[in-house]
Order: structure tokens, then sequence, then C-alpha cells
DNA sequence: ACCTGAACACCGTTCAAGT
DNA sequence: ACCTGAACACCGTTCAAGT
């Protein structure tokens, strides 16, 4: 026989209470299942059983509600990369690490390029940092370089998620790249935007920014050097 | 004495009809004198002394509006680079003339890191490569320098655009930032995210961007010779 | 054809009222 | 203290109606 003390109401209200952790959770869902569009103050309110207005007794915008999901999405990749030794591979690591998160939750790719003092990016420019620091950089040698790689990630990153990558039907994402090169041939005079286009088409993002994380290391490497 | 055809109700209509190019034009004052949240159809029409309406006539959606805008003001930037001879020259040239338009047209900056298709982006893409042509770059490795080249000039502009810049009173910028680096000591058991926020009340942005510039160029520079 | 402005289906945030 | 949900002040886009 259960005893119900001093909640008699319990049947009729949520079992656990609302929480600034349970609403960024619910966020992150969100987020993930449908994009930045489809987080919403309703949907949230719908998704945790409650008013639009007890979010905001727990958060104090939606705005602050996304860097807090988009942290927790980056904090998982810094702290899977700490432990390793050699800087380099560390840094390369890290960057990959990005991609990924991004590529599993691409509306974290056009949030980071919003806000530059939000909680993840500082969690990163940190990261960045401390690897180069690693590497022999310090002073503004190490701002420079810590400056610029946290530039490309974030660059390169929010491209690749608001990009044509969605379209896994080849043909389509095909078709797509095909009418953009033709809309820009007249620009175009000697076929370097129809050339990148059509090696749109056929490369590998991952691979491709690898190559300018490398192309980054190499720079540092032979700027330290002089 | 002017005679007035057929044209009877010219007093009650506006003098030039609507057109694109002017609604374009309108935009690009709205969003410099306010910020990409100052543009509305609403104040749009206001601004053309016309419906809200009238604008679906000329343009398909706000968006493809601000995709124009912001490649009006990048045109202007492209144009003025091609002129130069050595590439690594006009590499600057063009990295810095995208800092500068986005330091007198802020809203660009956070405008070509959220879709990377749109016409400005292609611009930037192809001028880009046609000065990594110049330089002796093809194939695979120029394909890689130029996305490295673009996601870094498009990532460290949208962190500077959206960024405490605007914060022109010293004093204020000073209180900002420290406070932001307090928060994050938790987080900083090595001071490096301190040192770099400490960083960011002298340092001088433009100069940050054209060493991350530099970087890469090194970069490609020492890859090229393998 | 071009334009008007009301109507529609949304937003984020606030706040008096309830428990 | 915590929560509710109506109210407020906005959005972008559509569309019947006018000229």
């Amino acid at each position: 026989m259960v005893t119900m003390s001093s909640q008699e109401t319990r049947r009729t209200r949520r079992v656990d209470a609302l929480s600034r952790d349970r609403i960024v959770a619910a966020a992150l869902e969100i987020l993930d299942a449908g994009g930045a569009g489809a987080l919403t103050v309703r949907e949230l309110g719908n998704s945790l059983s409650t008013g639009r207005g007890a979010i905001y007794h727990h958060v104090s915008s939606m705005e602050e509600l996304v860097d807090a999901a988009t942290d927790r999405v980056i904090e998982r990749v810094t702290a899977g990369v700490t432990a390793d030794d050699d800087p380099e591979v560390a840094l390369r690591g890290l960057a990959l690490g990005i991609f990924d998160a991004i590529d599993a939750h691409p509306w974290v790719g056009t949030q980071l390029s919003r806000q530059p003092l939000q909680p993840a990016v500082f969690r990163i420019w940190g990261s960045i940092g401390r690897h180069l620091r690693a590497l022999g950089l310090d002073g503004q040698p190490l701002s420079d370089a810590g400056s610029a790689l946290a530039g490309f990630i974030l660059g390169a990153t929010a491209q690749y998620a608001a990009g044509p990558r969605h379209l896994r039907d080849d043909e389509a994402r095909r078709e797509y790249l095909d009418s953009l090169a033709e809309a820009w041939m007249d620009h175009d005079s000697d076929g370097i935007v129809r050339e990148a286009a059509s090696r749109l088409r056929t490369h590998d993002d991952r691979e491709q920014f690898l190559a300018g994380v490398n192309l980054f290391l190499t720079g540092v490497r032979n700027t330290a050097r002089d």
C-alpha cells in the first residue's frame, strides 16, 4: 500500500518538476528532430506538458536556451580529445569531432556563427588554445593561430551544415548543383565556379575539411620556423 | 506649359514605378541603418510608400532580397581587386576588402554564413579560385585551398561582425569582456580563455584577420612545394 | 499588369491569476 | 515558488479587390 504523504494532486501533475536541465534536454531533442525552425516556445511547452510561460521561470530567453543546447553538444566533443598527447593529432581530432557533431546536429553549424561569445565558442577557443600552446606557441603567434583556426572551423562547418548535404538523393543533388552552375555561367568567363560546382557533386566534404586543417597546420609549422 | 498626355493620376501615384532594383536599394538602406532585425516587409513598404504585397510582385521572398542586397555589397569588393597582378597581394586585398565591407555593413557578416549557395558566396569562391589558379594551383589542391580560405574568411568575418566591436566605448567593452572571462574561470584551469579574453580588449581585429590570411598563404606555399 | 491592405497563420515574451 | 494560458506586439506571405 503506497502512501502519498502531502502530494494528493500528484496524478494530475507531471511526475518530475520542470528544471533548466530538462528544458535544455527537450530543446536538444526538438532541434535534432526538426532543426532550428522547429524550436518554438509553444512546441517546447507541448513537449514538456506545460504552459509557455513556465519555461521563462528557468530560462531567460530562447536564445540563451539554444546557446545552452549548443554547448551541450560541443562539450561532448572537447571532452573526447584532451586525452591525446600529440598536439597536432589532438587538433585534427578536435576539428573532425566538431565536423562530425555538426553532421549529426546540423543546426549547431549555423548557431555557432551567430554569436561569437556564446559558451560553446569559448569552449572551442579554449581547446584550440591549449593544443596550440602544447605545440609550442605563445603570445601573439598563439593568439593569431588560434583565431585563424577557430575562424576556419566555425566558417567551414557553417557552410557545410547549411549546404545541400541533406540532399541524399544523388540525382536531386546533381540537378540542383547543375542548375546553380548554369545560373552562374554569365559571371564565370573562366569556368572557375563551374568547376567548383562540378567538384561539389563528387567530393568528400569531410576530407576537404581535413585538408583545410592540414593547410593551416602547415602554415603554423612554417611560420613558427621564422 | 507641361502636358500630361495619358497620366492624369500622376499626382497621387509615386513618381517612379516599383522595381526589383529599387526594392533591393531600399533594403540595403534599411539594413545599413538598423541591421538585420530592422528589415521587415512592413518597413520596406513604408520606405517605398507602397503596400506589403506589392513587394512580392518583384521579389519572391525576404530571403532572396537579403541575398541580393548582400551580393550588391560583395560585388563592389570583388570588382576592386581583379586588376592587381601579384596573386598573393590580390588575395590579401580581397580578404581585407571583405573585412572592411563587413565593418561598414555588419549584417553582411552573419548573412554570408547563413546560406552557402547564395550569389555573394559564389562570387567570393570565384574570386578566390581565380587568384589561387594564378598562383599556380589546379585540380584538387586548388579546390582544397579555395575551400579553406573561403571557410576562414567567412567564419572569421562572421565572428567579427557579431562580436562586441560595436561597443565603441572602451570602458563598456572592457567591463563586458572582463565579466565574460570571469564567468569562464571555472572551465579555464590553465587560464587560456582568460588570456584570450584579455587580448580581445586590446588587439586589432583587422591585423589579426590579416595574420590568419597569411597563415593560410604560408600553408599553401609550403604544401605546393611537396 | 501593377498595386493595395486586410486576413492568415504564425512568432517570443509578459503577466495577472491560480495552486 | 511554481505554473498556467490569455494577451500583447510583432513577424512573412497570400489573396480578393481595386485601378
